[in-house]
DNA sequence: TCGTTTTCGCCAAACGTTTGCGCAACGTAG
DNA sequence: CTACGTTGCGCAAACGTTTGGCGAAAACGA
C-alpha cells in the first residue's frame, strides 16, 4: 500500500495527508472541511492546523468525484442559455460564474440556441452531469414543458433574463424599461412612434413593450397594432422587421422603440437604406445598453439593464433554494442612457427644445 | 437492501438496471459501454440488448462521479478564455461545445481575464475539477509560466486563438490575414498606412501586424515605427490609440489596419470625432469579421477568421494529444470581407480605380 | 478517590462505477 | 470420450471521500 504522491506518482489524496499529519483519514477530511458546525465535532486546533498546514504544503485538492459520490452534491451549477454568442448573455454568465466562484460553487454553462431540441439534450446532460441546481437563461413566457419538468422533478432552478410564471426569477424590470423609453420618446414630442417587439415567447419583448405601449396608451396615443411586430434578437431580425415597417404605406414613424440593441442597430441599417438619417429625421431607442451601443457613430439611447448584476444575483437566490427557502421573483431596475440616435435628432429637437444631456459614458 | 429508484426514492443506479435485468452489476455495466473492445469480452447480444432496453426505459444515466472516481476520467474538457463576453472568444468556444459534445465529451469553459492572477485562479480551478485535458485560448506569447507549468506537470493541452512557442495550437493563419489586408490596401492605392497592432503579448496581433507590414516593406512601403501602436483588443483600446495617432504632427495616415474588429470599431469613432469620414478619407481595415461588421453604418472590411473552425479543430487535436499522438500547430487561411470602409472610398477610389467587389453577406 | 462529562480521533461502511480474474458451460477436434 | 479453446457472466476489489458510531483519554466536580 504505496501513498500516491509520495512515491511521486499521481495526485495527493487525503490518504497522503493523512498519513503526513498522523492521522486517520477521517480526522483529515473534518479537518479540512471548513463547515463550523462538523467543525465541532473535529479535531483540536492544533492537529487540524497541522493538517492544513501539511494538506497546502503537498497541495492536497480534493477529488470532486470521491466527494460528489460520497454525498450526491456536486457544487457546480448549471447555466442553461439561449445564445453565448450574445453579449447580453455572457454578461449575465459572467455575473454568475464570479458570484458563484466566490460562494464555493462552479457555473457550467451550456447552449440551447434557443430551440426545443438543443434545449432539451442540453438539459439532461447538465442533470447527467450531477449538477445541484440550474440557472435558466432561456425560459418561455407560455407553456414552456422545460420548465414545468424541472418543477415535476424536483430540480432546484431559478429563471434569469427572462421569467415565466411565478417560478423564482432575477429578471430586469422590463416593463419599467418600456416606460422609461417612452416616458424619454414623449418628453421629446414623439406621438408617431413604433415598437419592435421581439419574439412573443420571451418575456422581456413582450414587457418591454407592453410597459411602452401602456405608456403610450395613458399619454394619449396609442400605439397602433400595425406598429408593433416581431422580430428575432439579432441585428438581421432587426433589420428585416425595420424593413417591413417602413414599407408599409403612410409615413414612416418618427421614433421606434426597439426592445434590444442587436436589434436596434439592424434597425439602423434598414432606416439608412431607406433614406433616414438615425437622430436626424428618425429616432431610435435600443435596449441593454450593450458596449457597443455607446460607440456607434451615431451613439444609440438605450435603456440599461443590470445584465452583470443579474446574473450575480440569481446565483444568490438559487444557493437560498437549493437550501429549502422559498424566494420570490425579483426584478431589477433598468435605467435609461440618452444619446445622440434620439436627442440629437433636429427633427424631435425641434418638436421639443428639452434635450437629455449625454451621460459621461 | 433496497433498489434506488425501484422504490421511487433517488435516480436508479446501475445496480437497479442489473436487478431489472436478472444480470450482476458488472454485467449491466459492461453492456452499457460502448467499447467495441470491451464489448467482445462482454454479454451476449440478446443479454446486451436486454440490459440496454431497461436501461432506457427506466431513463438509467451513468453517474460521472462513481465512473469518473473509477476510472480517473471525467471526459470533461476545460476551456480557459480571456474573455467570454468577446464574440471572437465565445465563437470558438460554442465550435468547441459542439464538437466536443459529438465526441462524448463535454467543455468546461471559465474565464481568465487576461490576467494572470485570474487564469491561474482558472486554471487550478479546472485542474481540481479534474478535467482530462485544456484548451487554452488566452496563450501569451513570451515566457507564459502559465502553459510552461502545464507541460512540466504533463497536462494535455492544446492552444488555440493565440499560439506560443510550438506548442500544440490551432489558430488562424494570421500572418497570412495581414498579408490579405496589406495586399487589398496596396491594390487600392494607399502608401501611407498605420497598424494598431492588439497586445504585444497575444501572438495574433503580433503576426497579424508582421505579415501586414512584411508586405508593405516589400511592395517599397515599409510602415514607419512610430506609425504601428499597441492597443486593447477592445472598442475602447481602438479609440485611444487612433486618438494617439491622429494627434501625431503630419498629415493622417489613409488607411489603418486595425488587428481587432472591436478596436476597428473604436478607430472609426475616432477618427469621427478627428473629423474624418470613415471610406471617404480614411480606410479602415478591421480581423475576425464579427457579425456587426457587415451591419455598421460604413460597413467595416475585415479579414475573416474561421472562429468555429478553430474551436472545433482545436477539440479534435486535444483528443489526439489524449491518445498520446503527437500533433503540429494547425493554422487556418483566413479569408478577406471587403467592404465600404475600404472600398467605397472616394479618396482611395481615385488612387487606384479597381474596386474590390462587395462580396454577398 | 471515583463517577461523569467532554474532547479527540479511529473504525468502517457507503456512494456508483469499472475491470482483472476465474469459473462454469458449451462446442469442437482428435 | 478426453482435451481444449471459446463464450458468457459473476465475484470482488478498488477509486477518494464523508459521516455515524464508538472507545480512550482528558477534564471536571464532588
Amino acid at each position: 500500500m504505496t501513498l500516491p504522491h509520495l512515491d511521486g506518482s499521481g495526485r495527493p489524496t487525503l490518504r497522503t495527508v493523512a498519513a503526513l499529519a498522523g492521522v486517520h483519514v477521517s480526522t483529515a477530511s473534518r479537518a479540512l472541511t471548513q463547515t463550523p458546525p462538523a467543525g465541532a465535532r473535529a479535531a483540536s486546533k492544533d492537529t487540524i492546523a497541522r493538517i492544513q498546514r501539511v494538506a497546502t504544503e503537498i497541495g492536497f485538492e480534493r477529488n470532486p468525484h470521491g466527494a460528489g459520490l460520497r454525498t450526491s452534491r456536486s457544487h457546480l451549477v448549471g447555466v442553461l442559455v439561449p445564445r453565448l454568442t450574445d453579449v447580453v448573455l455572457s454578461t449575465i454568465y459572467e455575473g454568475i460564474d464570479e458570484r458563484a466562484r466566490e460562494l464555493g460553487y462552479q457555473a457550467f454553462v451550456v447552449n440551447g440556441r434557443d430551440v426545443a431540441d438543443q434545449r432539451w439534450a442540453a438539459l439532461e446532460m447538465l442533470l447527467a452531469r450531477r449538477v445541484d441546481g440550474l440557472i435558466i437563461g432561456d425560459a418561455r413566457l407560455a407553456d414552456d414543458d422545460l420548465v414545468d419538468s424541472l418543477v415535476a422533478r424536483h430540480v432546484p432552478f431559478v429563471l434569469t433574463n427572462r421569467h415565466a410564471g411565478d417560478h423564482p426569477a432575477v429578471t430586469c424590470d422590463d416593463y419599467a424599461g418600456g416606460v422609461l423609453a417612452a416616458e424619454h420618446l414623449l418628453e421629446l414630442g414623439h406621438t408617431d412612434v413604433a415598437v419592435l417587439a421581439g419574439q412573443p415567447y420571451a418575456s422581456t419583448g413582450h414587457e418591454r413593450s407592453a410597459g411602452f405601449a401602456a405608456t403610450y396608451a395613458a399619454a394619449g396615443h396609442p400605439v397602433p397594432g400595425h406598429r408593433i411586430l416581431h422580430s428575432a434578437f439579432d441585428v438581421a431580425g432587426g433589420r428585416v422587421a425595420t424593413t417591413a415597417l417602413l414599407a408599409q404605406h403612410g409615413p414612416p414613424p418618427s421614433a421606434v422603440f426597439v426592445v434590444n440593441d442587436f436589434a436596434a442597430i439592424g434597425a439602423i441599417g434598414a432606416a439608412a437604406a431607406h433614406g433616414l438619417r438615425v437622430g436626424d429625421n428618425i429616432a431610435i431607442v435600443g435596449y441593454n445598453d450593450i458596449p457597443i451601443a455607446a460607440e456607434l457613430p451615431v451613439p444609440l439611447t438605450s435603456v440599461a439593464s443590470p445584465m452583470h448584476d443579474m446574473g450575480a444575483r440569481s446565483i444568490e437566490l438559487l444557493l437560498q433554494v437549493l437550501a429549502g427557502e422559498t424566494v420570490a421573483p425579483e426584478r431589477l431596475a433598468p435605467t435609461l442612457s440618452a444619446r445622440e440616435s434620439t436627442t440629437a435628432s433636429s427633427v424631435t429637437a425641434h418638436r421639443a427644445p428639452q434635450i437629455q444631456p449625454r451621460p459621461a459614458n
